[in-house]
DNA sequence: CTTATCCTTTACGTTAACGTAAAGTGAGAT
DNA sequence: ATCTCACTTTACGTTAACGTAAAGGATAAG
């Protein structure tokens, strides 16, 4: 059973992104792709961790702070140290990721609000049209 | 009964932001204060208002954006487009907010692993330590 | 053989969201 | 009176995350 492989322009394409990018995150250390010759070669383990860039990017974190999560997890030296960097940092985005379910469901319950009033408005348009 | 009043540092000491962020937002079209005088005075008005820039900050809205909606939502011409402009925005919003919310629940599941992981190697650690 | 389509590197450009420094105004305390 | 403090405007600087253009190499099709 041969890895599925995947080229740089594969990639983009199936997750919606520039090449420009993927090269960018591997440029920022993210990323590390095996080579054809020059041509990048991604393995699943690359496609992964690709992914997780793309859902750190929506969750508001930088670059810069997922690498420093891949860092701590891709080093297994496993200090106190070490581990109580990861928990604290694991706390902290715990924090705002609470703080962020809060503000969804907040502007959720706003939304609702906000499209029944529409949906109102235009249904009394379209009567209004009609009369 | 006379609203309370608030100066640019009050605001930006209280909601932890810099009165630099606030004059920009102005900038931008997002607050309009009064003045008495030279200086800005700020209502209970806008500091909702502010708050809800903070709060669309949060969740990843860009000032431009916010700046839409609060266009949208402040004239209050209501013509059909408009409305079918903002529940257009809305459904989007909602798209995407749906999507933070997998994954915040995906992070959350890998955080906890992570953290019981982090937890069982201090402890084995310090048993070590002990022997 | 050339045309097209990927890929590559190098390098300068761009945008958002402020930071920061400079220079000045107005009110209150000493 | 002058000092201090919080406010003001103007304007240039900064960072992240790419965009984009230039110039070229490799391979498959016509």
């Amino acid at each position: 059973m041969t890895e599925k492989l995947y080229t740089i322009g594969e990639l983009a394409k199936e997750l919606d992104i520039t090449s420009r990018s993927i090269r960018f995150y591997e440029e920022s250390g993210l990323l590390n792709p095996t080579r054809n010759g020059q041509n990048r070669v991604y393995k699943k383990k690359d496609k992964v961790r690709l992914k997780l860039v793309l859902r750190g990017k929506r969750l508001g974190f930088s670059l810069a702070e997922t690498k420093t999560l891949f860092d701590l997890y891709d080093s297994h030296q496993n200090s106190e140290a070490q581990l109580e960097t990861m928990l604290q940092m694991t706390e902290q985005k715990r924090a705002v990721m609470t703080q962020q379910l809060e503000d969804i469901q907040a502007l959720m319950m706003e939304l609702d609000e906000v499209e029944a009033r529409c949906k109102d408005e235009l249904t009394t348009i379209k009567r209004g049209k009609i009369a």
